[in-house]
DNA sequence: TTGACATATTCCAATAACGGAATACGATAC
DNA sequence: GTATCGTATTCCGTTATTGGAATATGTCAA
């Protein structure tokens, strides 16, 4: 069984930085033309088209037809499964630092303490 | 050029659920044996030992020997950068879920001036 | 209709993933 | 030392990916 498709859901797709790059790019809101993308990271047209593609199978980007133009914008409330998953773990960062913290301070008071 | 490498960064290696599901398990700090991440998980030992050393490569877990066994435990601070990427969307969503809401506010709002 | 521009698609080559099966390695116990 | 348990590694076949180059599709304007 070969890895999953980039396309089978949001982690895989974000798995490419290239990809979280143009996330970033449509983050503002704005609706952005793939010229312009293509402008914006630097990459050629059909590699930029390709990304775009990947993004918008897993939702996290949709497209509006503007003249000759595909202007593509964020879905951001796809991301939020990834957002969902990672966010437990930060208490647990959170407390290895506050306890790191912690350790220097005494360390610190004890010190003081001496003087 | 092929896809990036499962070891190439934390984004590659969490882009495999069972990957996820492992770091779940050792998500409760303790130490936990391949025998029983086998046992939580159901899948063959090499196929477990395998997502392990890929959740090593990126330091997400380490190793301890005991005996026989080896022991896992998670390093959760290596999730961190996947979490700085992704909380800033956090935000989109939440203000289209406010614009949402406050435009049915205003409707009943509306409504009720009508009455 | 012809041409120019914007974008998508196709074909290619190289690479690595995944699960499965078999096997190798390492440590303990007898 | 031999068996056994716990774990890692290797080999296999199947499949998708990536960038690149070339080309196709589509839209507008002259």
């Amino acid at each position: 069984m070969p890895r999953a498709t980039t396309t089978s859901d949001i982690f895989n797709a974000i798995a490419e930085p290239r990809r979280r790059e143009i996330i970033g790019l449509l983050s503002n809101g704005q609706r952005w033309s793939v010229t312009q993308v293509v402008e914006a990271i630097e990459h050629p047209q059909p590699a930029v088209s390709k990304h775009l593609a990947v993004l918008k199978a897993v939702g996290v980007v949709d497209v509006e037809k503007a003249g000759k133009e595909r202007l593509y914008f964020l879905k951001p409330e796809v991301l939020k499964p990834v957002h969902d998953w990672v966010k437990p773990y930060e208490k647990l960062w959170d407390t290895q630092l506050a306890r790191i913290k912690t350790r220097a301070e005494q360390k610190a008071a004890e010190r003081a303490q001496k003087n």
